[in-house]
DNA sequence: TGCCATCGTCGATGCGCTTCGACACCGACA
DNA sequence: TGTCGGTGTCGAAGCGCATCGACGATGGCA
C-alpha cells in the first residue's frame, strides 16, 4: 500500500506537505505542488479512507436509507438512487445503502460508529418513529418526504398536494364532474407514507374546491386488485370520466381492464398517471401524466445534504412544484 | 463520542480487553465479560469504523458497482440490491454503492484508499474492460455474470443458457414449430451483456438441436420499436406461434399490440417471458416464465464474498439453474 | 544593512482501535 | 512445597492521516 510517507519521500518534502497539498488548507508553492502532484500520480497514492476518518473525522460518505419494498415504486426509487449517488461523487462522496428494514438502530449505528457524515432518509412516513432519533443524532439529515413534525430537520420531494391539484385541474378543466383516485397500496397509507398522505389530500380538497364528485380508492398491484376496484368505482358512480392514477404499477393492468371493459381511453373515459416520463410514454395511448422527478428531488437531496456538511446549518423545506404534460390519456368527456 | 476507552474505565478494564470482549479473538473470563458488556450497552458504545478500518485493515464494507440504465430491468437490479445489502448485514457488513459510469478507475480508488474489502460486479460485459483491472487488484471480487475469461474472479448468475433453452422446451413440447426471441434494446447487445448474449446463444442452439425455425430480435422499450419490431417478425414468418421475451420492459406494450392485431395469447400466440415472478402474475393473462432469482443470486453473490474474506481462496463459478413456471400465456398453437 | 512580516515547509502529536508480547495468577503434579 | 503449563488480563506500539505550532527563508522597507 502507498502511503503519505511514500509520496513524501518521492517528492522530497515532509508528509505534512503533501497533506497540504491535497487538501488546499495552506499555501504551497507552484514548485512544491508540482513535484507531489507528480509524486501521487507516478505511485498511484490514494489515501487510506480509515486513516483519514480518524484523523479528521469526516468519512466523506453519505448513508442513503431506501425502502425496499415492492409495493412502493421500485423504478422512482431507483432513479432516485441513481441520481444521488452521481450527485455524491461530483462531491467526492460515497455513497452507502441502508434499508429501511433495519429499523432506527441502524441510524444510531452508523452515526455513533462514524460510518458516514451524514443521512438522506427516504419513504418517510407522516409520523416517522424515526424522526425523533435523527434529531438526537447530531448528524445533518435529509428527509425525502415530509413528516408532520419535521422541525429541525431538512426536506425535500416532489409537492404531492399541488400534484394531485394539478391532476384535478386538469380534468376539471377539460369538463370532468366525476372523477376517482387510484392510489398505492393499503399497506401504503397504513404506514402513513407521507407522499401518498399528501396526495390525497390534495386531491380531496381540490376537486372540493371545485365542486366536483371524487372518490378514492387504495389499489394493490395484482390484477384481481385492479379488476376489482373498477368494479367498485363503476358501480358506485357509473358517470365516472376521468381516473387519477398515482400508483404506477398498475398501470398495465389497468389499461389491459378498461379496455377489456370496453372503455376507451381517452374517449369514454381520461386517465392521468403520477409516473415518471418514461413509463408515461410507453403505453399504447401514452398518458397523461404529472412527471415524478426523482432526478431533480436526488439531486436536491444530496445538494442540501452537503449545504449542510458545510456548515449551513438551517434546516430546509424544498417542496418541487409539479410538471403536468399532456399526453393522449385525456379528452373532454362525451356529453 | 464514546471511545473503547470509556468502556474500559466504566467496566474497570483495559482496553484491549474490551477489543477482545468484542471480537473473542482471545478467551474472556465470563465474569469480566459481562461486565465490559453491559459497560457497552449502558454507553451506547459503537466501534469506530474508521478506527477500526486503520488498525485491522478491514473495514466491513462491501463495494457494489450497479448499472444505472434505464434500458436494463431495474425491478431486478433494484431487488438485487436489496438482497445484497440485506446478506451483508446478516454477516454486519454494509454496502457502499458505485455506479458503472465511473468505470474501472473507480474500483481503483476504493481498492487504494481500503473503503471496501471486496467488490462484487453487475452488469458484466463479455469482454468486460473492468476484468483485467479487477484481477490485478488483489481485493476479493465477485461477478453478477459471467465474462468470457473469467480466469481467477468469482461468478454468480443465472444459467442464462439454460434458461433460453427451458423456453424454447417448453414451446416445442407444446408444439410450435416457429418461434421468435424478442430480446433487450441494441445497445445491450452493442456492450456485450453477458447475459444477454449467453440467453441468445442458448436460444439458437436450443432451436436449432429442436429444428424449429428460430428468429430473434433486438428491441428498445418504446412502443413504436415494439410495434415495428412484430410488424418485422410477423411479416417474416406468417407461422409464427411462439414468443420468447427477454426485455420485461416491453411486456406491457407487447400484449396490449398483440391484441390490439387480434391476436390472442395463448390461443393464437403463446409468450413465455424471462421475467420475475411479480411481474408475470400482473398481466390480465399470466405469463408462462423463467424467474429471474434476483434474490438468491443476490444473497449468493454475498456469501461467495464473504467466504473470499474468510480465506477461501479459489474463485468459483455458480449458475443458478432456471426455473420455468407455467401460466396461462403458453398453449399449443392450433394446427 | 538590519529588522519585521509573510510565505512555505517541517515535526510532533493524537485520532480510536487492534494486536502482540508480557505477566500475574491459579491449579496440578511431582 | 516448588515448579510448570494454561488462562485471563494488561500495556504499548503502531496503523495512515490531519493539524497545529514552530521555524527558516525571503523580500520589503526604513
Amino acid at each position: 500500500m502507498v502511503t503519505i510517507n511514500d509520496v513524501a519521500n518521492a517528492a522530497g518534502v515532509a508528509p505534512s506537505t503533501v497533506s497540504y497539498v491535497i487538501s488546499g488548507k495552506r499555501s504551497i508553492s507552484p514548485k512544491t505542488r508540482r513535484l507531489v502532484e507528480d509524486s501521487i500520480r507516478k505511485l498511484g497514492y490514494h489515501p487510506h479512507a480509515g486513516a483519514r476518518a480518524l484523523a479528521s473525522s469526516k468519512t466523506n460518505v453519505l448513508a442513503l436509507v431506501v425502502p425496499l419494498r415492492t409495493d412502493l415504486n421500485v423504478a422512482v426509487v431507483m432513479e432516485f438512487v441513481a441520481s444521488a449517488v452521481t450527485a455524491a461523487r461530483a462531491h467526492d462522496h460515497d455513497l452507502l445503502l441502508l434499508t429501511k428494514d433495519e429499523g432506527p438502530a441502524a441510524l444510531q449505528r452508523v452515526a455513533s460508529s462514524a460510518i458516514a457524515d451524514a443521512l438522506m432518509v427516504m419513504d418517510v412516513e407522516t409520523a416517522d418513529p424515526r424522526v425523533p432519533m435523527l434529531l438526537a443524532l447530531d448528524l445533518p439529515v435529509v428527509l425525502i418526504g415530509v413528516p408532520d413534525h419535521p422541525a429541525g430537520l431538512s426536506c425535500v420531494d416532489l409537492d404531492f398536494t399541488a400534484a394531485a391539484s394539478a391532476c384535478v385541474a386538469h380534468l376539471a378543466e377539460l369538463g370532468h364532474r366525476s372523477i376517482a383516485l387510484i392510489g398505492p397500496s393499503p399497506a401504503v397509507y397504513r404506514r402513513g407514507t407521507s407522499y401518498a398522505t399528501r396526495f390525497l389530500r390534495g386531491f380531496d380538497e381540490a376537486a372540493k374546491s371545485r365542486d366536483i364528485r371524487a372518490a378514492s380508492r387504495s389499489c394493490a398491484h395484482s390484477y384481481e386488485a385492479v379488476s376489482a376496484c373498477l368494479d367498485d368505482l363503476l358501480a358506485t358512480d357509473p358517470g365516472l370520466t376521468g381516473l387519477v392514477v398515482h400508483n404506477e404499477a398498475v398501470l398495465p393492468g389497468l389499461l389491459s381492464d378498461l379496455r377489456h371493459r370496453g372503455l376507451r381511453v381517452p374517449e369514454d373515459i381520461s386517465v392521468i398517471a403520477v409516473c415518471p416520463d418514461s413509463m408515461a410514454e410507453q403505453h399504447v395511448v401514452s398518458l397523461t401524466n404529472v412527471a415524478i422527478p426523482a432526478e431533480e428531488v436526488g439531486t436536491q437531496a444530496v445538494e442540501m445534504t452537503m449545504r449542510r456538511l458545510a456548515g449551513h446549518t438551517t434546516p430546509e423545506v424544498r417542496l418541487l412544484g409539479p410538471r403536468l404534460t399532456r399526453r393522449e390519456s385525456t379528452a373532454s368527456p362525451r356529453s
